[in-house]
Parts: structure tokens; C-alpha cells; sequence
DNA sequence: TGAAACATTAGAATAATTCTAGGTTTGTTG
DNA sequence: CAACAAACCTAGAATTATTCTAATGTTTCA
């Protein structure tokens, strides 16, 4: 698993387990490998079942169980963004910037749409005592 | 279930009907009935599992199967909008007006936007031959 | 190195939703 | 009204996505 080509866009194993432990994560042997397809090739939007499909295709041996823990743990430390569009249809976005998304509908297909892009008069009052934790805006496009 | 004192923001059971009727949809028992908790009393972001126990608990003899085929086609013919807030809670919104929403995530509730308190700049190109259905924001409160 | 904390796993369990297939209701037409 | 087709409803089984369990394995660090 481990590449001695790394490209500047390309984290190394080393930059991966730096990666995890700043965030008090352990670089595990699957974590590290779910890391790699992750975060190896730039910004991705990808669900629990692919990125499983992905490691397995890859000879990674790891359950889809721990596929889950690893996307929910990865989410919680902020090194991934979870977007929902439907009851049925949940990504993990690598790309953890403040931007938004087009959803192509027929496709399923997510695309990021830089932040300067959407601007937001956001007037209403968050109730006393709480705060705007974030803001996801999606942009359906049918066909 | 008729009930013979509506108020003016209460939709006679004539009203639901047609209501239905226009979209093409025949005013069965349980349309209706689930139409009357849906729509009497304004503005609702409802689950299927709330709706189905309101049914119930009113006296409403509904299948679930049926609270789910009726909002799926009552979405379908544009009755009501569904809200995805992750992958475990999907609401139905009562307002089909161009709106935007709060999410409380402690509570899980869902509060109404009016759409002029968004501004979206939305340059990107919506590919060739498509367009934009609809866009959905979501404004996540912590607390 | 050894112990404790943390991770992983297979498989069972759960939750939400959809499907199936047969019975019922509704709208239409004569 | 009668009769028929289409639309609808339903219980329960099936499916899908995700989480849980509890036993085993790994990592960390003193």
C-alpha cells in the first residue's frame, strides 16, 4: 500500500498518520488506508458503500462497519463534511472549506460551488444563546 | 371525522378535495383524512412516522405503507416539499413557497426562512440544457 | 514489555422505507 | 343504477442503510 512516488498534491503516508494524530486519532492500518482513498486524490463526495467497494477493489481488508466508524469518527474531528440529499442518498465531502453544492438529480452527482458564490442576507434571529453552526445550501439541478 | 366549524385558515373538506381533485388525485378516505392533519393547521414539518401516529391517535384507520405512498404523491404533484436534513430525519413541509429553513440540531426542529433573507449570487453554470430545480438552504443552529 | 485504551470485525439487530399481492373503493359509462 | 376498470389501500414480507454487540486484535506509552 504504501507509494514512494508522492506528487505535491498527494499526502504521504507520513503527512496521512500527521494528518489523524493532530486530531487525536490513532493511524490505524484501515484508517489509513480509508485516508489514502480519501484524501489522496483532492476533493471527493462519497458515500459509506462506495468508499467500502473502493477499499475492498484495492485489496484493503477492512469491514464496512469500520468504514462507518471511520467516516463518523473522521466527520466528528472535522477532516470530512457530511452533505444529505435525500432520505436515501448521503456523501462524505473531503473538502471540509466553506462552499456549497450542485446536486445533478438524474445522476446523483455532487459539485462544489465556491463560497463566493452564494451570498446570504441572513437576517432571522438565531435564539438567544445560539449560534449558526453552519450553512449548507444546495442547488438541485434536474437532467 | 367532518368536522362543521372551520375557522377561514382552515380548509373546508370541499377545499381539500378539489385540493387534491386539481392535481389528480382522487379524495380517498384516507387522503383526506391525512390531507385534513397535513394542511388544517398551517404550516407543518411533519415525518411520516408523526403523521402516521397523529392518524392513529385520532382515530384515522391508515396503513403506514399508505402515509408513505400519500406524501410521495402529494410531493410528487407539488402538495408538499420534502427537507433532508441527514440520513435518519426527512421532513415534509407544508410550505411549497420559496422558502428556506432553520435546523435546531439538539431539538431536530424545523423553522421557516422567508426566502428574501437569502441572497444567492449564483453564478455557476447550470450545464448545458439543464436548470435549476430548486435550491435548498439550511441554516444549522447548535443548541 | 505489559497493561490499558482504543480499534476492528462478523454477524445480529434495528430503523426507515419500499414492495407484493390481493382485496376495496372510486369514477365512468351505458 | 349496474358493472367495470383503474386507482387505491393494506398487512406483512422484503430491502436498504446503518448501528450495535461482544469478542478479538492493535497501538500507545510508561
Amino acid at each position: 500500500m504504501t507509494k514512494s512516488t508522492p506528487k505535491e498534491t498527494v499526502p504521504s503516508d507520513n503527512d496521512l498518520a500527521l494528518h489523524l494524530r493532530k486530531v487525536g486519532l490513532r493511524p490505524t492500518r484501515q484508517r489509513m488506508a480509508l485516508a489514502e482513498i480519501l484524501f489522496r486524490q483532492g476533493d471527493r463526495h462519497i458515500t459509506a458503500e462506495t468508499l467500502y467497494t473502493d477499499a475492498v477493489a484495492q485489496g484493503v481488508n477492512v469491514s464496512l462497519a469500520t468504514v462507518y466508524n471511520a467516516l463518523h469518527t473522521f466527520t466528528a474531528k472535522g477532516l470530512l463534511r457530511e452533505i444529505s440529499i435525500d432520505s436515501t442518498r448521503s456523501y462524505f465531502d473531503t473538502n471540509t472549506s466553506d462552499h456549497h453544492h450542485f446536486y445533478f438529480e438524474k445522476s446523483g452527482r455532487l459539485q462544489d460551488i465556491e463560497v463566493g458564490h452564494v451570498k446570504l442576507a441572513q437576517i432571522p434571529e438565531a435564539p438567544e444563546g445560539k449560534s449558526v453552526s453552519r450553512v449548507d445550501v444546495i442547488v438541485r439541478i434536474n437532467g
